[in-house]
DNA sequence: GTCTATATCTCGATAGAC
DNA sequence: GTCTATCGAGATATAGAC
């Protein structure tokens, strides 16, 4: 922890910098997709250092993939709003894009370990679920109050809470697509994501129709 | 084509079965991911056979990957409503959600593809870019008409494609998860699916808050 | 057109020098 | 702890019988 090596400061901690470089690379490939020799090269060291740290590509994956899981429960662990449910919903969005912004590859496990059919993160999820209690769960209770108050209109929680997470995660396992249609996103993509933000909201709780029958000075 | 073989039918088309079952592992695995054998397997066929019809692995994953691309420029192909925007959105989502539930692989495809990062769709959508005109560009113009009309509020286009984009596909790509969480996905999904498409449209339309100042009897 | 057998190459994993 | 060299398993691809 002490030792203090000139300039080489970097190769100090070689098992963080594989797990880094571990972690994009499953994301994006898939367990069977990844390749050893990409994870080595995208951590700058040799292959050998990958079964020196962690024996073996599957032992490698399932740390990964614990950290990943980690990281997926926390996008539903929103500060609570100011007690309007539209406070609520945007803390939540908020807190849900920037979580998933800083951890981009998490999101790209869940969508890959969903298509590849693993068993692993449906374990995972069954395990959380059992213990926890469902995490989305505060969000749908949430939703059900603000119907029961008059906040907002009747709609399905399920339905709602599926298409709040679909808005704030979907462009992130689209990238290239999403840059190529919005000049915005890939000239300044902090910018676009704060816009995005704004956006879900904005869209999601005041609707595209708006208040068609607004009387005007109201 | 006029070859009638009794009870051995499924033979004939050996070819079809191969590309059907291609198109399946290599939108669940990635290019890389997949392997020959489990397409095989998928097809209920030898290996060898495979390479007698596509050669490589290489080709028989270009083949169905324009395929797939055919499949996801007809998601924008959505029929025109009926001149206000609320039936064209409406009808819109609905196309949207039939197409991809009817080529589920394809929406697959297109994410792993993206996350992957492989040039392969890049280049496809750049050219259907240059020659058609952006394929989402019809919608979009017809977001700038309902919101010069005043049908809708001023949103911006681009977020809000992307949103409608969002709630429509990603549920498919998550599809596990999704059944996990939400009991009705798992025990009758066409129905759930009927649902989505209301709600989609519903809570995009409408919106959460609604009339909050509605004059009941107006 | 479809199978069996096999060649070739890639990848994961280990041994051993430094 | 890190590198070089190499083994063995598994994957793609082909050859040849039927």
């Amino acid at each position: 922890m002490h030792e203090v090596k000139d300039g080489s400061r970097e190769q100090a901690d070689t098992e963080a910098r594989i797990f880094d470089a571990a972690l994009r690379v499953f994301a994006c490939k898939g367990r069977d997709g990844a390749r050893m020799q990409e994870i080595a090269d995208e951590a700058g060291i040799h292959r050998p250092l990958l079964h020196y740290y962690f024996r073996t590509k599957q032992q490698l994956y399932e740390a990964v993939a614990r950290h990943m899981f980690q990281q997926f429960m926390e996008t539903f662990d929103a500060p609570p709003g100011d007690g309007t449910f539209a406070a609520t919903l945007q803390a939540f969005i908020d807190h849900y894009v920037d979580t998933v912004h800083a951890h981009q590859p998490m999101a790209m496990w869940i969508v890959a370990e969903n298509m590849a059919g693993n068993p692993l993160l449906g374990e995972m999820l069954a395990r959380a679920l059992a213990t926890d209690g469902s995490p989305q769960r505060s969000m749908e209770q949430a939703i059900d109050r603000a119907i029961d108050s008059g906040e907002i209109r009747p709609v399905s929680p399920k339905q709602l809470m599926l298409t709040v997470v679909s808005a704030c995660v979907f462009f992130f396992v689209a990238l290239p697509t999403v840059k190529m249609m919005n000049p915005l996103a890939r000239e300044d993509f902090d910018a676009f994501v704060e816009q995005r933000k704004a956006h879900v909201f904005d869209v999601l709780y005041h609707g595209l129709a708006g208040r068609a029958e607004e009387v005007i000075g109201v």
